[in-house]
Parts: structure tokens; C-alpha cells; sequence
DNA sequence: GTCTATATTGTGATAGAC
DNA sequence: GTCTATCACAATATAGAC
């Protein structure tokens, strides 16, 4: 899976005696718990021993160094979500299709993984250089995504306006009200539990209604 | 200022031989610098002292400890806007008022420290029990506020979906959707750096152009 | 109040037996 | 591949002179 792990994997054919779940692949899951919840430089090696049931030093084993260990996560992560983000916006779906169908996608995903788009946030806040994860992540020049997918959007948006169905709006407003709507109580979550009370129950029928009511909530502030 | 520092401060009268603005200030205004960057785990004492142009010992002279400086600032720093925008959301104003109103004032309050909401956010995904800061920042009883202002809102929402002017719209989503417009641009400062190639001049251009857009956006979400 | 050591602990990383 | 030391250094914290 990572190159340094290929490069270290040890008898040529065997492989048949590891126990339960290819350790790797337990030190990568308890690397993922603990780094998404206590980000990069919050995290311990030794927690993460712990957590995959191994020591300490398998982990260097495996993965050389914390530095590398923390940035195959963060590019996991990041991998997992911002692909498929920028592939819906950026399609040719009409407008009203993509709104929805980005809503859903993006809530149905994260759902099972709440805690992804802070540990995301937190970390390029944090360690700002950690970008080149998120570009390595993307696969295509940045530059390039978002020039290509602001002005399909724009295109989109233009011809809306002109035909009197949308208000006039810029796709960079557009594309981050879209994302704000629908990644921030994620991200906000510990904010949601203290200024409003709503324990994970609470957040989770929460979820359900923004899931059905955010799209057309969207649309009509679209309108003129 | 701090309980720590009014109780170690040394001479009972004296107090003008400081040099340029009073050391505590320096190194606070330095903690604050580092900690906003870097979080709270990723901060090191030293280069605190260092931007304070003291030594390590002094930041121990007059806070204890990291753990004691770090809460310091979180408090601070979530004192300066969860207040404000509680009271104005609480208030009894106008819903169309309150809309205009908070973006305003946010977008020009954080203006100053683009940083504050990441830095914010940030901490809480990752010392959850940093909550009790907020708790203190707030000053009234979490519980009670969430209810009041829950309430209120809820009251001036159904008012206006019986009046024809609003859609029916539950309370906590008008809240978080409020919220998210307003707070995610900054939170995610990196990801429009990265995916839309937003710098520090795009980014003040797109500002402005949130403020005024912004409010008849989310009122024309409201309607029905 | 502020500084220069210095103590103390935490934490990533390596050596080497099995 | 996995473990038990153990190293080396980074980072917080304290002692004590000035």
C-alpha cells in the first residue's frame, strides 16, 4: 500500500501467517484514531503502539517516522473526500442536480467519519505546508481544478442569470456557501454540542433533516 | 489581568521602570501569536520567550505553565467572539436585522485576526475539554443560553411561516446555516488558498464582496 | 523582575536479541 | 516481523544569582 511498506515487506511468498488482520494494516487504523483526533502534533507514537497493540518500534518498522506516518494519514484522509468533491462540482450535471447530489454525498460519507473534516481543517491550519498532502491528493494541478471548475460554474451560474432563473452570484461565493452549508457542523461539532446541547443523538437527526432541507434551502437563495 | 500574574506581581507601587509596553503583555501578545498559529500542542515555550524577547523562564514567572498560558489565550481568544455573537443572535431585534447585523459584525471583527476561527475550532476538535474555556467565556449557564436563544429565534421563525414571509425552518438549522456561511471562509482559509487559488488580496476582494452579498443570500434562502 | 544554568521528564528513534 | 532495552535530544519546568 505505501511505498515504504512495500519496500520493507519481508518473506517473498509468505504471507499467510499474520494474524488476525495484516498488522499494517492495525498499525494504519490506530495511526488514523489517533492522529485525526488529536491532530499531527498532539499525537504519540507510543498511543498509537497501544492502540494497534504492537510496540513502539514496529511502528518505526513499518513507517521510518512520525512525519511519515502522520502525512500517509493526512493524505488518506484528505484523499478519501476531496476528490469526489471537486469530481461532482466540477461535472457538467445541471445546477440543481449537482446541489443536491453534493449535499448528499458529502453528508452520507462523513457521517460515518465525523471527526475527518475538522482533523482536515485543523491540520492546513496548523501546518499550512502540509498542502502539497492535499495537492498529491487531488492528483491534478490546482491551478488547473480550479480555473477549469469556477468557470463551468460560472458558465452555469451566467446562463441562469440570464434567463432569470438564478440571481447574479460569483462561482467563488457559490462554491464556498455550498461547502460552508454543508462541512461546517461537522467541523463545528464540539461548538454544536456546547452552544446549542445536541448530544450525538441530537446531531444525528440533526444530520437527517439538513440532508433533505439543505438543498432546497440552497436553491432558494439562489433565486432572484 | 490573569489570577496568576496580579497575584506574583512584585513591587506594590512601582511599576514604571517597565520598558515598552509591560513584559506580561509582550509575552501574552506572543502567545497569542504562537498559540493562533500553531495550536496549543504544536507551540513551544521557546518560541514564545523568543518572540517576546525574554527568556523561557519569565513566560514560567508569570504563567506556571504552558497548560496555564495556553488556557489563558483559548479564553481570550473565544471570549472575543462567542459573546457577542450570542447576544446579538439572542437579541430581540428584527430577524432580517439579526441576519445583516451578524455578518457584519463578524466578517469585521475577524477581519483583524483572520486566524481566531481556526485557531478556535481547531483547539476544540482537539482538547475537547478546552470546552470548559468556552463555557467561561460565555459567562451564563451553556444549557440556559442555548434554550433562550433557541426560543427566541424559534418564536420570530414560526411567526414569519405563519405570516407567509419565511419558510418553516427549524431554528438550530437557521442558526448553523447562519453560522457556516459566515465562519467557514475563514476556518478554511487554506482550502481556498489551495483549490481556488485565493491569496491574501483575493481573499480581502471575496470578503467584501461576502458582507454585502451575503445577507440577501440567506434571506432569500428563507423565504418561501 | 529578569537572567543563566540545570534538573526532569517526554518522546521519537535505533540497536540488537529472538 | 516483533520484541526489549536504550539512546539522544527536545521541551517543560525549577533553582538560584543578580
Amino acid at each position: 500500500m505505501t511505498k515504504a511498506s512495500s519496500k520493507r515487506r519481508a518473506s517473498p511468498r509468505a504471507a499467510i501467517e499474520d494474524r488476525d488482520g495484516d498488522t499494517e494494516q492495525r498499525i494504519l487504523q490506530a495511526a488514523r484514531s489517533v492522529f485525526v483526533r488529536r491532530g499531527t502534533s498532539g499525537a504519540r507514537m507510543q498511543e498509537i503502539a497501544a492502540e494497534a497493540g504492537v510496540n513502539q518500534a514496529l511502528l518505526h518498522y513499518y513507517f521510518r517516522s512520525k512525519q511519515r506516518l502522520a502525512e500517509a494519514i493526512f493524505r488518506e484522509a484528505a484523499g478519501r473526500l476531496v476528490p469526489a468533491v471537486l469530481r461532482l462540482l466540477g461535472s457538467d450535471a445541471p445546477l440543481e442536480q449537482k446541489v443536491e447530489g453534493f449535499v448528499h454525498l458529502y453528508i452520507d460519507t462523513v457521517r460515518e467519519q465525523p471527526f475527518l473534516p475538522g482533523y482536515i481543517l485543523a491540520e492546513l491550519h496548523q501546518h499550512p505546508e502540509r498542502v502539497r498532502g492535499l495537492r498529491e491528493a487531488i492528483g491534478l494541478q490546482p491551478a488547473t481544478v480550479a480555473k477549469t471548475l469556477l468557470a463551468r460554474l460560472r458558465t452555469q451560474l451566467d446562463e441562469g442569470a440570464k434567463s432569470g432563473t438564478l440571481r447574479r452570484i460569483a462561482p467563488e461565493q457559490f462554491v464556498v456557501s455550498l461547502l460552508a452549508l454543508t462541512v461546517f457542523p461537522f467541523a463545528a461539532r464540539p461548538v454544536l454540542d456546547l452552544a446549542l446541547g445536541m448530544d450525538d443523538d441530537a446531531f444525528a437527526r440533526f444530520l437527517d433533516q439538513r440532508r433533505t432541507e439543505l438543498p432546497p434551502f440552497i436553491l432558494s437563495a439562489l433565486r432572484p
